[in-house]
DNA sequence: CAAATTTCAGTTCCACTGAGATGG
DNA sequence: CCCATCTCAGTGAAACTGAAATTT
């Protein structure tokens, strides 16, 4: 965090990935309160929503939905299943696989975390008006996608 | 890194701290290619950067400059040291503080770098247009501004 | 046989904390 | 006595690697 009573390297304010990753590590910080807050992680709430929006799926499936590796995504579930959010079944039809499955508990909770981290959103976006808010993600969208088709 | 044959949930797509940290993640892996295929790190760019922009410096204020935290100035500084880019001497003023001076092969080396920086800038938003490119960072600044001010 | 899945153990990078020693 | 500076050692989160065990 750059102090406020010191003032910076002119060049690093002027440069994109300097702005960019101080405006991603302030989000993340954000976000990193409000999940430490109710007791859970980004990782937690990333793996509910893509089995919200996909329905039940492997751990595998999982991982490459959400960017989560492997291993994080076995961390992450255990604790998921501690509490009861998600089940672990094996798979009848492919013995390697868990199939992933959310409760009802666990949708109630993805719910909850949901509407936190929109809020986050909010919080962060609260100097632009709509339509800055939407260039911003136009402009966003076009370099993430301009670089993975690389 | 979101796989790209297997789609993300569709919330996080939309979400703007989803997308800074996604460009973020991208931008910084650019950068650490490009410092570490020229044996540097962006710490020691910034140092550098501080110190001719700002002259001779103690530490502790290259580290409030730099948003560098007091451990890691000193590793950095070892390094650089080590290589001939900076000197450190004590200040005879204030017995506590070094005084961190580049030499003239450190404004050299920063030259290299920055032009390096550069370089990286432009890979990262070549599908930008000029105007876009100020949209951008405006926009990032007046989210860094209100984040600050809080 | 090769390939995919789950799991565990360990590594790397970055930001940060705590504490000691020195000095103002 | 309190505060600032420099240094070292260590912590913690996030992303990742390697390898073993199982199954396809």
């Amino acid at each position: 965090m750059p102090a406020a009573d010191d003032a910076m390297p002119s060049r690093l304010n002027e440069m994109p990935t300097w702005l960019i990753s101080q405006t991603a590590r302030h989000g993340h910080r954000l976000l990193a309160q409000a999940f430490a807050a109710a007791d859970s992680s980004g990782y937690q709430y990333r793996l509910l929503a893509a089995l919200e929006e996909f329905g039940p799926a492997s751990q595998a499936a999982l991982g490459r939905r959400t960017g989560i590796d492997r291993s994080d995504v076995v961390a992450a579930l255990n604790d998921l299943a501690e509490r009861g959010l998600v089940d672990r079944a094996a798979d009848p039809a492919d013995r390697r696989r868990n199939i992933i499955t959310v409760t009802a508990a666990g949708t109630g909770r993805f719910q909850q975390l949901d509407s936190m981290v929109a809020d986050v959103q909010n919080r962060l976006l609260a100097p632009l008006s709509r339509a800055e808010h939407r260039q911003l993600t136009r402009l966003l969208r076009r370099i993430l996608s301009h670089a993975s088709s690389q």
